[in-house]
DNA sequence: TTGTACGCGTTATCAT
DNA sequence: ATGATAACGCGTACAA
């Protein structure tokens, strides 16, 4: 069955700490021992338990993902998943398992900190989150390791895509395409992403002396197509419509769009749109949908990076913001103007 | 800062194993000492560290999950991550938590078995199997609890969507629009859903003494949107294209049309398709899609309360397979024979 | 270079 | 009803 240290230790007629310190390439060891234990651990699979091993030592190999700490939709968020699944790609190559954090154990309800005290996670990914949450406040201003794929607050590690490009992407491709009016619909802006884009838009048209007024501007409730719907039906009540939108989401852009569509108004013949993300169906929508591409394999990947040197050095932690560049891919639903 | 149990016994003037009794509630203690330690503990959030607690008994409280045996897709599939969704808000409820098992724990490759041991999880959860992986057999004929999403193998307890059930309706719905001439697009037939509906086609079409031929039916070999694409496009090859196709899988089903499409023929004026899953965009795309809608919240759900009741008594590990009702939604790719 | 002995925090067994 | 003590399996000073 299932071998223990000591049992390895007599089989070679060595001691359980020898064994420890080839296995964890800790302390001197003579080339031949190590060599001949290296080969027997390997032909007999053996593997430290875990539990004994993170009780008695400071490494778990473990690193905490919170995943819904502001919305439900949990794995189903195509971004966020794509993200993950990069994230745990990288940090498996250095041995890194991932679990998910959640908010009790058991019937005690507690906090993320006192869950990675507990668990002895040696990091921790925070995928969505509420700045607002003292939970969140608290672990992030702790000195455990942490990084975020979307928030940004004081002392945290922070990456997500460059949205000031973006919004400048659209900006210039609205223009070039002979554009004058621009609107936005944005979701929620409890999301730092949705927040933050919206601002941009504000600080470059300002910036690019285009003039623009609050009836151009949109604020959704929520992260669904539906939501989206219901924007895109309030749009056509306006009497004087933006000529291009940038919808900051592309599950909602395809509300929007098909919103309008049932007010009579078409896209991209009356109305183009631009979205944000690149889902995977956005090429496949009918209009096949103009948007803003997120790396999301490179934010995962980096975050993981970045974690990883984090718990390697945990004295570094500080604020920093790394930004992935993004990139507008033209597709049916804008339409330069004639 | 966390306080151990020995400390919590110190200061409520008690030894720890009193503690560990009350806090797990085993053992016979008086009513005011427990009362006294339950109400300590609550005001102090003492939680038991997980590695020790794992350590001396036999318990961990974490189900190990198997997600991406089979295809890389991981997270992203939307049919799976809302199982998994469903399926961790039930374990959840009962005080588990969720790991991803890999196959390697730094270096070492290791069997599932080897992990589970390793990890010491209470049960597994196979999201996606391969039946020819040696590794999941050998953890599926071991004595671990373990229920499935997808596959079935002997002593696996499997809970999935009544495909016989889809098939059937589906070709009651055919037949019903007055059509005759019946085609099945299924995915690779390596994944245990694809094969089991083209099965059931066959069977039904024999039973219902429709005739079909080998050009009505077509196998993709991916996953994808593309792949559908392709085999749309060679449907349009044939000379005698079916007048309704069934697709097992809506991801697919949407390329499929769009290749029809791409070849001239539209649907559903010139044929019509009904998909497999009822995702999200099911009813956003154009067409809007006709489909099987699977039940992935029960089948999480049912999952959760089987594996916890093998947990409770392995003994009762056998073959079993638990069957949840699907049900066809009609929407615009499917149009009565005129 | 290798081995001894102890500690990690908890649960379980057996006394009391 | 409660407590003392021995595991659980491993890492690590420290001794040899």
């Amino acid at each position: 069955m299932k071998k223990t240290i000591i049992e390895v230790a007599k089989e070679l007629n060595l001691s359980p700490s020898t064994i420890s310190k080839i296995v964890n390439g800790k302390g001197r060891i003579s080339k031949e021992t190590r060599a001949r234990v290296l080969a027997y651990v390997k032909e007999s699979e053996y593997v430290a338990m875990s539990s004994a091993r993170i009780l008695s030592s400071k490494k778990s190999w473990t690193i905490g993902v919170i995943y819904s700490d502001i919305s439900l939709i949990g794995f189903e968020h195509p971004h966020f998943s794509r993200i993950l699944q990069s994230f745990m790609d990288e940090v498996e190559k250095e041995g890194y398992e991932i679990t998910m954090i959640v908010s009790k154990i058991g019937d005690n309800e507690m906090t993320y900190l006192d869950w990675c005290r507990n668990k002895k996670v040696d990091g921790v990914l925070i995928m969505m989150g509420n700045i607002n949450n003292p939970n969140i406040q608290q672990l992030v201003s702790s000195s455990f390791p942490v990084v975020s794929a979307d928030i940004v607050m004081e002392n945290l590690l922070s990456v997500f895509s460059d949205d000031f490009m973006g919004v400048k992407q659209f900006i210039d491709f609205a223009l070039d395409l002979g554009f004058q009016h621009l609107g936005i619909v944005t979701g929620p802006l409890i999301a730092r992403s949705f927040y933050n884009r919206l601002d941009h838009f504000q600080t470059l048209m300002k910036e690019y002396q285009l003039p623009y007024q609050s009836s151009d501007i949109y604020v959704s409730d929520g992260f669904g197509f539906g939501h989206g719907f219901t924007i895109g039906k309030q749009i056509a009540q306006n009497n004087n419509i933006p000529e291009i939108f940038l919808v900051t989401s592309d599950v909602i852009a395809f509300g929007v769009i098909r919103g309008l569509q049932s007010q009579g108004i078409r896209v991209p013949e009356d109305v183009s749109v631009v979205g944000y993300d690149d889902i995977d169906f956005a090429k496949h929508y009918v209009p096949s949908l103009t948007t803003i591409r997120q790396n999301t394999s490179e934010i995962g990947k980096q975050a993981a990076h970045h974690l990883m040197r984090l718990i390697a050095d945990p004295s570094q932690k500080k604020q920093d913001i790394q930004l992935i560049p993004v990139q507008l891919i033209e597709r049916e639903s804008t339409k330069r103007k004639e």
